[in-house]
DNA sequence: TATGAATGAGTATTCATTCAT
DNA sequence: GATGAATGAATACTCATTCAT
């Protein structure tokens, strides 16, 4: 599903118990990253709370940028995964389109500390792991994108192809700011009814058959 | 203009002095912060950018955080500012409306760099602090809700009052969105276009008898 | 041909394989300690180097000085057996003298790298293991002292026998200067050169027959 | 005296204060660097046996290797400056010559750890300050280089030109060859009995017609 | 006998903050 | 008011050694 993902070398050669070890890892720096902030998390904590010794968790990775890459990574895979899992389709693009805008903002809802994780941390990526961050941000939109596109061939969506791009990025940062804006918006809005508003507002300006 | 600000203590008295040698670690920081991010920018260089030594800064904040703090309130000070010298007062508040929405938005794009610092680094704020920077946040958006509670009076948009506020938050991250999702738009969109055709999806769903 | 050597306890009881697997440990060992030193060589280096497991090497040795050791000793030897091979006797002590002299420059010119970590690593050393060591060391000079001897015996050269011990300690420190100082010398002199101009300053002394 | 000396940059501006902090810092230094070398010494514990807080360390230097380069330095500023002091003139060539060996061989006796201590460790500086290093060692040989020169001048040595250069060497390496041989010479002779030994055999070669 | 994953004590270095001048 | 020398707690990362398989 992932298109393209860093590898991070490991000390540890055999792959399965790489896959088990750094699982242990990326959750304990999730719950951490997501307390206290990257630079506040120390790698200490991070092996303490995956249940290993400082020495072990430098076995797996090189440095405490390549957990905050694999946490990152690891976000995005769950992005997809859940995408996958419940993006559901309809009959036409449109019936699809709205069924994906819930999907996915509810996902935003689940997951709103990861979000947030990622805009306020991800500049603290060395740069050639920021791009393969950005590059996944990126496919998240592209799907949004493909659904639009689907909508106009069908006829059931009336958009200019130009604006595809623009409305697949509206849709996702509208989702992600049911998770940064929160603290604004939970005091006023259920998130059912900020899913069905902000529907409507995309649909809006797609109005086709009329 | 600004509701409130919480006084950060000074050692020097002399509230003029105060002022001045501030605006030197303001400037300072604001450049450091967003070419290096808060945690990697270290007080001696803030000091010795700010054409002072490490000793008389601290006697103008009590702590690194002070500086944070400083920053994002003179950025949100200078917003608006640039909002109450460009904000242009149309007849009806759907003019309003409009004239504000490019006006926010190009004020976005001059500022994009301080957009992103307050997006990365708020989270680095004592929680006392960080409330002041939300609420100065709020203050913004609601410039919008009042523009569009005008427009809803006069008749010129058709909205339902509940959603004022949701609107205005929309209005407030499209903005922003231009600075921090800039990496993606920028390649397909200019600033004009980005404006136009966000100002007509907001639109869309006001469409008043006129 | 050693005289006494310390023997490094080994977990494993084959006593041929011992020798085998120490080969291969004090050739890599040698090479990284030439190139990074004893310090900066790391234990899974060696083992890497050596073409056994870190787990392996442990095996072999109680510690990583007990490599440097075994390194230290087998310089010696290599020395002790190139001595063996090359030096030629002279019908006289003073001929074995010069022919003497001359194998062992230029097996310190052949073995300057080793000569060198001997002089810049056995102070890392445990106590008892340098006392092995430099009594390796001194087995050396001792046969410069023999030929001396008979030197002096059979009167081909004139040398009170207090000085004997002076005389064989500045042969080899001169030879081993080619090595440890070839950065100044070897931009002069070539090694036979120096070969006759050191060797004629030992027999300069020792004029004997008058 | 001394040629060139490569400047570690201090971030305290006080130049005199930097003089006498960083005598503080060798001296402590030097002692522990003899004691257990440089690798096993702790940048806390030269600080500690400097007087002065591990900060505080870091203030006066840039790195640990900047303390080896210090006390190498300083190690050569002190024998070059009793050079200067003890190195007595004779009359001739021959007869400076004469003494100078004997001032040489002194100093190296009261300074055989320090001698000891360049041997071993000068490996583990940078490339740069090496050079700076090996280049004050040069200056050393070639002080013996004028004497030689002299006295071949004034007839009172008998020594072809290009030999200089070696001879020099000899002296300098005869010199410290008392010091990291003294395990073995000092159970056999006294340190005058070594110099008037040495000496002879240096003019042995060098007679001239008187 | 061979292996390599696990370990944690140990290391150089940084940096916010203080305080005497 | 201004300064900058002094400080030490804190931190990322290393590495010799062990031990279960």
């Amino acid at each position: 599903m992932s298109e393209k993902t860093k590898s991070i070398p490991s000390l540890v050669k055999d792959p399965e118990l790489v896959k088990v070890r750094r699982n242990q890892i990326i959750q304990a720096a999730m719950d951490l990253f997501v307390q206290k902030g990257f630079h506040k998390t120390t790698t200490r904590e991070i092996a303490r709370e995956s249940g290993i010794g400082i020495g072990t968790l430098y076995e797996y990775i090189q440095s405490k940028e390549d957990v905050l890459y694999l946490v990152c990574d690891h976000i995005h895979s769950e992005v997809e995964q859940k995408l996958d899992e419940e993006m559901t389709h309809g009959r036409t693009g449109r019936e699809t389109l709205v069924n994906s805008i819930g999907d996915f903002f509810r996902i935003m809802d689940q997951m709103q500390d990861s979000v947030l994780l990622i805009y306020q941390e991800m500049k603290s990526l060395p740069n050639e792991m920021l791009h393969y961050v950005l590059a996944k941000e990126e496919l998240i939109t592209s799907r949004f994108e493909r659904i639009l596109e689907r909508g106009i061939e069908d006829g059931s969506l009336s958009l200019q192809p130009g604006y595809v791009k623009l409305t697949a990025h509206n849709i996702v940062v509208l989702g992600e700011m049911w998770a940064f804006r929160r603290w604004a918006l939970s005091r006023h809005y259920s998130l059912e009814e900020y899913i069905s508003h902000q529907t409507a507002l995309v649909l809006h300006e797609m109005k086709s058959g009329r």
